[in-house]
DNA sequence: TATTGTTATACTCTATAACTATA
DNA sequence: TATAGTTATAGAGTATAACAATA
């Protein structure tokens, strides 16, 4: 026998969770590599495709992406003409982000490639048992936003 | 109405599972942080203190770490005074690592810490939802495990 | 030859401060 | 003065190649 084990960490979600997160990181990087695309990249073409017309700081602020960071996510996307910053009419300071052509296809290829790599992961689980895991990790979520908001009430 | 939402995103385990994961992470490692840990170096630390003599090799295999990352968290907790790097004597290449008596004392103080941790992110799980998520995790590290094999095999 | 630990390096994701141009 | 987007930068975490010592 080899000895070793994690069964201490295997108590803990935050391990479980690392690790099936590593492994969909893995397996989703994986099927978009051939597109160009990854999770990261992904998320924000199929936001935008999705909602027209969206502007950066909204965009950052729904993904949970600092607007620094989200400007060279959208440089990538713009430069290689999957979506377009136009200048807001009413706002001149802002951008008005919109998916093109090119990038509307490319986003359909990518949502089925996504899609089977989901079912890929969740493999051998039931609709019930998804609905019970997606529910979970919502839940999780949500209780991480109610301690972040104590950790902050209580350096004020 | 403020509009934009994140709804086509939200159809995807590796969404919900992201987000959830990080507001763990971020929630562990501000329980870690007074002290002096992080997720990272205290699932190394509890491992460790665990499985006594444990070699560098066989601890980044069990914890997915690859080795050249794994020198830099033994360099850190040694630098530490948390544990101790001792020559195998069967094998003068490998190092055994075991936990030094002020290491076992912070890790007793950071298990509580992260245990706290966890009953706060599991708040709203009954004991029967909280297994089936773990159960649900672990099932997903496991497909992932099949599909990077399979794609290790489509490129040999 | 193969393995253990190490060094050096690079890439991704994340986080913050400070700037510009508009409002 | 406040906000939108940007620049620069720094820190984690992760990944690979190549080396010395030992097997």
């Amino acid at each position: 026998m080899s000895g070793a084990s994690d069964g201490i960490l295997r108590a803990f979600l935050g391990y479980d969770m690392k690790r099936a997160f590593a492994a969909i990181q893995a397996d989703v990087n994986a099927a978009l590599g051939p597109l160009g695309l990854r999770m990261l990249t992904f998320s924000v073409l199929a936001m935008v495709r999705d909602n027209p017309a969206i502007r950066q700081s909204h965009l950052a602020e729904v993904l949970m992406i600092e607007r620094p960071n989200l400007v060279l996510i959208l440089d990538e996307l713009e430069g290689a003409d999957l979506l377009t910053r136009v200048r807001a009419r009413d706002d001149r300071r802002a951008f008005e982000l919109t998916v093109t052509l090119k990038g509307r296809r490319l986003c359909d290829k990518a949502l089925a490639a996504v899609s089977a790599h989901d079912a890929r992961m969740a493999m051998g689980l039931s609709d019930a048992e998804r609905d019970a895991l997606q529910g979970a990790l919502r839940r999780i979520e949500r209780n991480g936003r109610g301690s972040q908001d104590a950790r902050q009430v209580s350096r004020p």
